[in-house]
DNA sequence: AACTCACCCCGCCACA
DNA sequence: ATTGTGGCGGGGTGAG
């Protein structure tokens, strides 16, 4: 049985004090679920939102509010990760619109092979229209398939150290001035108690466990691995020194952080291949591979063929690795 | 194919 | 004495 919620409804669940509606001058952000998206991951960036319009009013800085328009390829129901269904309007009643920023939330990866081309043109205008576009890790394949090329301080406005891809693309709309505040605000209230972290405060109150450091490095290279990313940087993340992070991260996660990186990279390399018809080179620079030569020697040493051949495989069968 | 360079990993050891 | 951490140096690997 699954639960029907109107997106008004859901944003008066979210906070039952203020819908995010707003009389005056606001940047108006569309947010894109696709079928299969995480409730958790939408309710983080709604708290995100919720947060910067409640602090702006308090500051009195309507500019910096946002208003909220839930949209989908084909606009209704869309079902996510608990079978929660949430309204919303299809792209195509938005198209003439310029939003000043779009948020995608993806979903299941397999579901993006099924999209209608024509439904991936129209998003793709609606991205190339706004201001900025946005995220989360399972948002990057609809994204792609799209066609639509990010901006590079679309890709460099994710470079965080949060531990969730979709809180990190939402906080990533926040002004410089609020960024701080309510980045902290969210990590103390939603993420720490949810992922049973303890948070870290400015002044070093609370220390995280190495393990939990350990994880949020892993995450940040996964997150980043299309960038070109050093151990050194994620020890970094981690704020140990690089020999200590190295032996942490094996014990840690049973391989070494410079394998973990290889994995994230040649994972997504294999759901582009998949979801895109990209040529191979572009598809090897896009996920922090310097070249088809690079590609295709990993494709080799993991799978015994060439990324042409398991594209070829995998669009034959529409199995996934 | 050979070379150089940068980066990664790990053993060893000193220190707190 | 034990444990965790970090510096150093050498071997391995990949890119150009």
């Amino acid at each position: 049985m699954q639960a029907q919620i109107d997106v008004a409804e859901y944003w008066q669940l979210m906070d039952q004090r203020a819908v995010v509606k707003t009389p005056r001058s606001t940047r108006n952000v569309a947010i894109l679920l696709c079928d299969g998206f995480s409730l958790f991951d939408l309710g983080l960036v709604a708290e995100v939102f919720r947060e910067l319009n409640q602090s702006t009013v308090a500051a009195c800085t309507a500019d910096s509010r946002v208003s909220i328009t839930m949209i989908s390829m084909r606009g209704g129901y869309v079902t996510n990760s608990v079978s929660v269904r949430i309204r919303t309007d299809a792209i195509d009643e938005h198209l003439t619109e310029r939003f000043d920023g779009v948020f995608v939330l993806g979903g299941a990866s397999e579901n993006i092979a099924s999209v209608d081309p024509a439904d991936l043109r129209a998003l793709r205008r609606l991205l190339v229209n706004a201001g900025s576009v946005k995220w989360n890790d399972q948002g990057w394949a609809v994204i792609a398939a799209s066609g639509y090329e990010p901006t590079t301080e679309n890709f460099a406005s994710l470079v965080g150290q949060s531990v969730n891809s979709s809180l990190s693309a939402a906080l990533s709309f926040i002004p410089g001035s609020l960024y701080t505040e309510i980045s902290h605000k969210i990590m103390r209230h939603v993420v720490a108690p949810s992922l049973d972290l303890s948070y870290v405060d400015e002044d070093g109150l609370n220390e995280v466990s190495v393990v939990d450091r350990v994880h949020a490095a892993a995450q940040w290279i996964t997150r980043n691995c299309r960038r070109a990313i050093s151990v050194a940087q994620a020890a970094e993340v981690a704020r140990m020194s690089e020999r200590t992070f190295l032996r942490r991260f094996k014990v840690v996660t049973g391989k070494t952080p410079s394998e973990h990186l290889l994995d994230a990279r040649f994972e997504m390399s294999c759901r582009l291949l998949r979801e895109t018809t990209l040529p191979v080179d572009k598809i090897a620079r896009r996920c922090g591979m310097s070249s088809g030569e690079r590609i295709s020697r990993v494709f080799r040493k993991r799978l015994a063929q060439t990324p042409s051949e398991y594209r070829a495989a995998h669009r034959a069968t529409g199995r996934s690795a």
